[in-house]
DNA sequence: CGGTTACTTGATGCATATCAAAGAGGGTGG
DNA sequence: CCACCCTCTTTGATATGCATCAAGTAACCG
């Protein structure tokens, strides 16, 4: 036993482990309840996994043997018509879950945007947990009650939104999701293409990339070097957000 | 102790009410994975509440202080605007479940759709159970997944389909729906109106109507007394559902 | 610095919205 | 029981927001 790993070994059942300890979004994933204890019960049957931008993570119908946390990076979530169409159907940044299901296939396809960082349990390990760790169902339960919340906007946002109200809004959204992780609001960080903002707002790149011109004419954002967006008047983004 | 009553009272704790025992929906509920004795506990908490059609269940914004589960008739979940554009966000029949929510705050505004059964659960009590009764978390949360799944399938739906793919999609959802319960799904009943099906696929009435007369027009369907569709070609609706 | 990809801008077209009005149910009261 | 009225649905004519098609421009990477 290498003395590197001592310190852990001295405190089996206390202590978490170093990159969980250092974890900066531990706090706002599903990690968040759990004491020490719990925790190296949960890190016993997780691997860490790194990805670089643009690898696959899940595919739609396939066994969803695997749950994922987001730990570092961008995640895109996606679903694809037969003719070649696609819906993306999420962001996700550190912190976010992902491949939560009853089911035995994913729902949707996902890829990394930015490379990434996740924390992956299998699922059945994970599922077992539930009957020692109470604390970890319940708290799934409140991130998939939350994830269901945002489903509910979005879906008010592709119906019946105009497109100046669907950037607006996906801005103020991701502005607002930085704060979540204690991040300033502003400027927004986009770590994804024109074309995945369309897909997501139910738009194309062309209209999307229209719209944030028009909004940087008027004063209300200003273009920053590796994508990101300083809101300039975010009470007239917010405005212009809700019609 | 009136005689009628005499075979419940001699089984305190293993038989469910009456009213459970007969509930046609029960094992497509949150009540389905119960025992006799978990169903009288969650009974203890529960009132049954009859509404008739267009009555107000939830707002949106306000104390969400009761979950409900529906029983009998349907309801509609709906979003507002603030200039008034509406969108609905889902239909629930008969075992569907209403008002769960991670905050405190109910995410959606809902009425009946027609004349309706709820079993409405006070919320504190209803997560007081979770301790005793593990599956319960458990069956919300694999509902809540479930619901999570359909959420994103709205979103392609909204973000990409026409409106021929999404008035096919939205009777092929209903009939499977109507499978789902056991029911034949065929033929399809729309309790709802034209403008919620409008605002249910991000359309207008005029557009689900065209393209309804267009289904009935070509053969796909055709229009019975009460609000019921007869898929007279169903191959043809899925063929038109995904493009 | 050249090649490649992503983004922006412009011109045109179309799917669906909007505006308008005529049918079709469905319930109520005479 | 029928006639009326109200609401919902259907149909038609026109308008428009966004998509599509088509270049041009900037950013990025090797």
């Amino acid at each position: 036993m290498e003395p590197a790993r001592a310190a852990e070994v001295a405190s089996v059942g206390t202590e978490m482990p170093e990159q969980c300890a250092r974890c900066s979004v531990r706090q706002f994933t599903v990690c968040a309840p759990l004491d020490a204890a719990e925790m190296r019960r949960l890190t016993e049957i997780h691997r860490f996994v790194e990805l670089e931008a643009g690898a696959p993570i899940t595919e739609e119908g396939q066994p969803a043997d695997h749950v994922f946390s987001v730990s570092i990076g961008s995640v895109r979530l996606y679903k694809l018509l037969s003719d070649g169409r696609r819906a993306v159907t999420g962001f996700l940044f550190p912190g976010d879950l992902l491949g939560l299901t009853s089911r035995d296939r994913y729902a949707c396809s996902s890829e990394a945007l930015t490379a990434v960082r996740l924390c992956r349990f299998p699922r059945r390990p994970l599922e077992s947990l539930f009957a020692d760790i109470p604390k970890l169902e319940r708290r799934l339960l409140a991130m998939a009650s939350n994830e269901l919340a945002a489903a509910q906007d979005q879906m008010v946002l592709l119906g019946r939104k105009t497109a100046t109200e669907k950037v607006a809004s996906f801005l103020l959204q991701l502005s607002r999701r930085q704060e979540a992780r204690l991040l300033p609001g502003d400027p927004v960080s986009l770590p994804m293409g024109r074309a995945d903002i369309a897909d997501y707002l139910g738009l194309t790149t062309e209209t999307v990339s229209r719209t944030i011109t028009q909004f940087k004419t008027t004063g209300l954002i200003s273009l920053q070097p590796q994508g990101r967006v300083a809101l300039r008047d975010r009470a007239a983004l917010e405005e212009c957000a809700e019609g």
